[in-house]
DNA sequence: GTCGACATGTAAATAGTTACATGATTCT
DNA sequence: AGAATCATGTAACTATTTACATGTCGAC
C-alpha cells in the first residue's frame, strides 16, 4: 500500500455493509457523503480493480438483459485492511480556502469586490444549510430508529449544519465589520473636504 | 491562464504588498495563512518563473555576500490579474475529510475504536483553539490600527477559531451521544443474560 | 423514437507534494 | 566546529479530475 490513497477505504467501507456495483458506490456518495466526501466514476472503477487484483474485493457479473454489472464484495483480506485503517488517527483536512485567502489581500484590494464576495458566500452558505435541513428531515422519515446506521449518519449531517452554521455566523460578522467600517471612512473624507 | 491554478493568486496576492524573494513568501504564508493557505517550496519557486516569463512580475537579484536572493516585484499586468481574479465568486472548498468518512461507517465498524478517534480529534481541535487564540493576542499587540492589514487578517483569524469551536462543540456531542448509547447497549445485554 | 438514467471504462491533463540537491551565512 | 537558518531549485511521484467513448434499458 502506497502512502495515503484514501479512496480505497471509501470504497472498502461502502461494501462493508453489502455488495455493490461501482455505479452504485458512486450514487451512494453522491447521495449521503457527498458534504465531506466525493470521488468520480475515474477513480472508483480502477480501484476496484485493483483492489480485486489485490484480493481486498472479489466481483461477480450480474445481468439485466444485456447490461452488464460487475457487484463488488469484500473479502476477509479486505476487512482486514479497512479495520487497520481505523485504529490510524484521521489526518486533519488540509484547507485551501479561497474566499480567505482573497480577504487576506482585502487592504490591497478593493473593499467593494471583497463584501460582494462575502454576500455571494453568504447566499451559498444560506442555501446549504436549508438543504442540510431537509436532508434531515427526508432522512429521519426514512430511517428507522433500529437502523444501527442511523445514529452515525446523522452525525456526518449534524457536522455539516453545525459547519455551516458557524461560517453563516462569521460571514455576517464579517460583513457587519466592513460596511460600518466604510461608513466611518466616508465620514472622514467627507470632514477633510469640509476643511 | 489554465483552469483552476489558484497558486498563482496567493503570490501575486504577497507580492502587492510589497516585493518579496520566494523564500519570504513561504515564511509569510508559514505564520499568517497556514490554517487556510500553504504552498511549498516546489510550487513557489517554480510559479515565480513563469510568471516573471508571462510579465505578471520581473525580479532583481539582491545579494548579501555571496547569497543571492531574487526579488520580485509585481507589473501593471500582474495587478490587472490579480483585480481580475477578485471578480470571480470564490470557489467554494471540496471537504474531504477521513474522520466524518470513519464515523460514515460507523455502524460497520468497532464503536470503541470511533470514539477513540473522536477522542483524539477533539484533542487536537483544542490544541488548534489555544493556538489560534495565541496568534490573536500575540497579533494584536504587533500590529497598530491603523494597519489597513489588521482588520482583514483578524478576520481570517476569527474564521479560524469560530471552524475550531463549532468542531469541538459538534465532537462533544458525537462523543456524548456515543458513550450513552453504549451504556443503554450495555444495559440491555445484561437484562438479555437475567432472563 | 428519443431522452434520461443505467453502467463501465480509458486517456490525458493538472495540481501539488516529498524528497533530493546544493551551498552560504549566522549563531553558539 | 557544527547546527540552524537562509535561499534556490529539480525530479519523481501521487492523487485526482475532466473529458471522452460506448452501449443498454425503460418511460413517455
Amino acid at each position: 500500500m502506497k502512502k495515503s490513497d484514501k479512496s480505497r477505504f471509501a470504497i472498502l467501507g461502502m461494501l462493508l455493509r453489502e455488495p455493490l456495483s461501482g455505479y452504485e458506490i458512486r450514487k451512494i456518495m453522491l447521495n449521503y457523503t457527498i458534504h465531506f466526501w466525493q470521488e468520480s466514476d475515474a477513480s472508483i472503477y480502477p480501484m476496484l480493480k485493483k483492489l480485486e487484483t489485490e484480493g481486498k474485493v472479489k466481483s461477480r457479473s450480474q445481468y439485466v438483459g444485456e447490461r452488464e454489472s460487475r457487484i463488488f464484495e469484500i473479502t476477509p483480506a479486505g476487512k482486514k485492511e479497512f479495520a487497520n485503517w481505523i485504529e490510524i488517527p484521521a489526518e486533519e483536512e488540509k484547507h485551501r480556502n479561497e474566499l480567505l485567502l482573497m480577504l487576506f489581500f482585502g487592504a490591497n484590494s478593493n473593499k467593494e469586490k471583497i463584501l460582494k464576495q462575502l454576500f455571494i458566500r453568504l447566499q451559498k452558505e444560506k442555501e446549504k444549510k436549508k438543504n442540510f435541513e431537509n436532508i434531515k428531515t427526508s432522512f429521519l422519515s426514512k430511517i428507522s430508529d433500529k437502523d444501527r446506521n442511523k445514529l452515525f449518519w446523522m452525525m456526518t449531517l449534524e457536522n455539516g449544519i453545525i459547519s455551516t452554521n458557524a461560517d453563516i455566523k462569521w460571514l455576517q460578522e464579517c460583513i457587519n465589520i466592513l460596511q460600518k467600517n466604510k461608513l466611518a471612512s466616508n465620514k472622514t473624507k467627507k470632514e477633510k473636504k469640509r476643511k
